[in-house]
DNA sequence: CGAACACCTAGTCAGATGGTAGGATTTGAA
DNA sequence: TTCAAATCCTACCATCTGACTAGGTGTTCG
């Protein structure tokens, strides 16, 4: 089924889009929304996330918006993808307790055993973070650039 | 966020289970319950969807049971995963269509141009995959043989 | 026969998801 | 000073899914 919620997707987009514009130019939701054709109120609470974990500033009032808290290509998905869906566990039983680091399954912890899955799901966390942090929002801005750039041909032509 | 349901942890686990066993001789589901500590009744469920995926056979009637459709060694952890959880597919717009292969995003097929997060969603998708299909049950078997092992020998000390 | 199984379907209940609604506050500009 | 554009904040709501439970039916062995 599906790894990541559509939080996930818009507020992905959203970086994207904001990796787009200049630097030190401030740009409001609502241009966004309707660049992505997302809904308003709802990428509200989706920015609201980013701005948690310092991926984006922000300034209020008339002509306010929002802005990449660093360049692009220092922003590594893992980091945009953690904030907006939490931590990446391939189970629950591999969510962080903030206890310790340590991932552990509650389903045995009671007679200290590991997990028959353990290995399993170790794995597809070590793939998926992997994959994630190997991804910069840089990355991802040239790629949409890449496309533009090829559909305007095709209409060219 | 989690990837995957429990449904899938007691599928892996009870294929694991099943692993364990001998062949030729069918386990009731009622003695995978109390070995792993799982609802029967929803364990009825989820062995529906790996019999149906042809992973397991079973026999009906008194002293009948479950038991590997192939040895543990042939059969990969994506197979069990797919057959419990569905296809793997970090977005819902990557879900396969059934209408032709290609994964599209929903969110702009209306203009034909590649969603601005395919690049990453691809990657991910292929981390997950990779880890999935690079896994055996009968590793898993081993593994937890080798855990019941080292507990074996911390009792006895 | 009757116990032990597999097999099937429907119902339930809590929590997450993906929103909407409505405001309060801040800021720049007319 | 007043308005409009924006961020911010909280509450609410509908829908869906996940993880079960309940209660049966069919089949096989002893």
């Amino acid at each position: 089924m599906a790894i990541f919620s559509s939080r996930a997707e818009y507020g992905v987009r959203l970086m994207v889009e904001l990796g787009r514009q200049e630097v030190d130019t401030p740009v409001s939701l609502k241009a966004i929304a309707e660049a992505e054709k997302l809904p308003l109120a709802y990428l509200e609470q989706v920015v609201a996330l980013l701005r948690k974990a310092d991926l984006v500033n922000s300034a209020r009032g008339a002509h306010g918006g929002y802005w990449l808290a660093r360049p692009a290509e220092d922003i590594t998905m893992d980091e945009v993808v953690q904030a907006l869906d939490g931590a990446v566990a391939p189970m629950e039983c591999f969510a962080p307790t903030g206890k310790d680091e340590r991932v552990l399954c509650s389903h045995l912890d009671d007679d200290g055993k590991g997990c028959a899955t353990k290995l399993l799901w170790t794995r597809v966390q070590g793939g998926v973070i992997h994959s994630l942090k190997g991804t910069t929002l840089s990355e991802l801005v040239a790629f949409t650039r890449r496309n533009e750039k090829a559909e305007r041909a095709e209409v060219a032509a």
